[in-house]
DNA sequence: ACCGTCATGTAATCGGTTACATGATTCT
DNA sequence: AGAATCATGTAACCGATTACATGACGGT
């Protein structure tokens, strides 16, 4: 949340697909998040009709409400929103990313029970971060490297998160195999 | 947010460091978070004021404050607090982890903007990643591994993902750097 | 005409953050 | 004794999630 202007990174996200995706719907917002960004930061569809009407009301919109069948709602970028969009894009950013995986939370504490059940966990995490990586290479083919390549880039380094995180748990995994005892049984 | 038993991540935060360090007023937890786990899962204070409150309520802790002095309050894990936690680590995550990262937020929409100011916010994010890199490697210098190897483990995790990112950051500075005009002076 | 899925929204709840505020200790 | 820092809390706000609900459309 920036205090200057009272927009969340949430905010942002919209601004910056309409800019992208020029004039859209929630819906067709709630479609580009779900085929690329979505993967990096989601969040539920509600957001995407509650947040373009807040954008609307801060003069960073515009919306365009059909008076026949669906009644949609459009929303458009106004100059000032793209500008604010822009200032945001060009201050670098201070703050720090976080972890705030699950998964490593309960890793963190796992020394309270012991090698058997870190065992499955790192099984799990394994499995899902592969998938997640496979997604990420589609998703790096589909790209256009020429047209968007910052965006492409993006992808990349999810997949190399994905992979990384992916390649640890397998060696917990692995450990936990062949030193069988090594790491403890735990209390209980 | 676990449905079954109304907890949240930060509920079995608070579990999990009752478990370790023993009965802990706020403050004592609050040191134990900032000292290690606090770099991959920070929050405010005020939560290990108010968590520990609920659970108490939920019958995973006890409280008991002193009645000289600062009116301490001082947590005990139950034994269904401990359970609780045990039956939690027990469960193998399914959620996957989102990155959530405000700079590959920026570094999504920055086909709108140009090289330079990407430059600038890989430049900062490489600054950044490596400070938080050394920061592991000192964590995982003090901690002991051979009693809470997966806490350490989890400090290696943090250590490898940190160190990718600053890979990464850099890689785009440097093309940045030598391919001028490669990628583009966007739009404006 | 019916049914399933696609599409579109709203309302309530609630955890987390921000901001505020003051009490104890320690140091000089 | 005064200042600075350490320690301890509370209250309000608010964005995000959850749950609910219904409308349009395409196929059979």
């Amino acid at each position: 949340m920036d205090e200057q202007t009272g927009l969340t990174s949430t905010s942002y996200v919209v601004l910056g697909l309409l800019a992208s995706l020029g004039p859209s719907t929630p819906y067709d917002l709630k479609r580009a998040v779900a085929e690329s960004l979505g993967n990096l930061w989601s969040f539920p569809h509600s957001q995407l009709y509650v947040e373009p009407q807040r954008l609307a009301e801060a003069g960073l919109v515009t919306e365009h409400r059909e008076d026949k069948g669906r009644r949609r709602r459009t929303y458009t970028l106004t100059s000032r929103g793209r500008r604010t969009l822009v200032r945001w894009l060009r201050t670098p950013e201070i703050s720090g990313h976080e972890v705030r995986d699950p998964a490593l939370l309960k890793l963190f504490f796992s020394d309270l029970v012991g090698a058997q059940d870190v065992s499955a966990l790192a099984r799990s995490q394994e499995q899902l971060h592969s998938k997640q990586a496979s997604e990420y290479e589609r998703l790096m083919g589909e790209s256009k490297e020429d047209e968007m390549p910052f965006r492409a880039e993006t992808m990349r380094m999810g997949l190399v998160f994905e992979r990384a995180a992916a390649r640890f748990w397998r060696a917990i995994s692995e450990e936990l195999r062949d030193a069988t005892g090594h790491w403890g049984g735990g209390n209980e």
